[in-house]
DNA sequence: CAGCATCCGTGAGGATACTG
DNA sequence: CAGTATCCTCACGGATGCTG
C-alpha cells in the first residue's frame, strides 16, 4: 500500500480491487476459509481470489492462518485495523443501494 | 453506472476513478468552477479531470452548469445523492489516514 | 476558459491448466 | 484443499496538442 495525495484515495486504492469490498464484508461475519470464500462469491475466479486476499493481507486487513494439516486448511480473519473500518464499509453498503435505486429511479 | 452484485461493488466502482473522491471533497467546500478544480488538484491532467467530472455527471453525483458567458464559466457542485454519501467519503477519509499510520508503524 | 482528440503504455483482471 | 503458473486482453490513465 502506498500514501496517496489524499487520504481518501489511499483508503480508494486499498479497497478498489475486485470483490474486495464483498471479500471484506464477509470477513466481518467471523472468520472464513479459502474454500468458504469461494463458494460465497462463485464470480470471482480462485486466481482473483488468492490475489485479492493475499493483497488485503499485504495491506495489514486480514490475516491468514495455515493449519498444519491433511487436507490443508487456511483460515482468513480480520486484523483490527480490518474491523475498525467495519463502520466505513457498511455506510459504502448503504451508498451502494443509493446508487442502484438512483439508476432504477432514471 | 451499472449495478454489481453487491452494493458495496456498485460503490466502489464509482468512487474508484483517479482522485474522484479527492474531487467530491473539494465540492463539500462548495460550487467550484473547473479551473478552480484543476488548480486545486496539480497533480491530474486537465484530460484526467474532465473525464473524471464527466463520468460522476453521469453517474448522479455531480451537476454540471455552464454559464452562456464570454470567457466560459462551468460549475460543478453535488446532487443530493452526492451530499448525501458526504458522511461515507468522510469516513473514508479517516480510514486512509488510519491505513497511513500503519504503513508508518510498520 | 474549459474542454476534446489522438496516440500509446501499463497493469488489472479473465481463462485455463497444473501442484504440494 | 488451497492455492500457483502462464498467457492474453482491454480499458484505465498519461502526454501532448488543438478548439469553440
Amino acid at each position: 500500500m502506498k500514501k496517496s495525495y489524499c487520504p481518501i484515495d489511499t483508503f480508494i486504492n486499498t479497497i478498489k480491487g475486485k470483490r474486495k469490498g464483498t471479500i471484506i464484508l464477509h470477513l466481518f461475519q467471523g472468520t472464513k476459509r479459502y474454500g468458504e470464500l469461494v463458494k460465497l462469491m462463485p464470480d470471482i475466479s480462485e486466481r482473483m481470489m488468492s490475489k485479492q486476499l493475499k493483497e488485503l493481507e499485504n495491506d495489514g486487513l486480514i490475516i491468514r492462518t495455515v493449519f498444519p494439516e491433511v487436507p490443508p486448511r487456511v483460515e482468513y480473519s480480520l486484523t483490527q485495523l480490518g474491523i475498525d473500518i467495519r463502520p466505513v464499509l457498511k455506510g459504502m453498503y448503504k451508498g451502494g443501494l443509493l446508487f442502484e435505486q438512483s439508476i432504477e429511479g432514471g
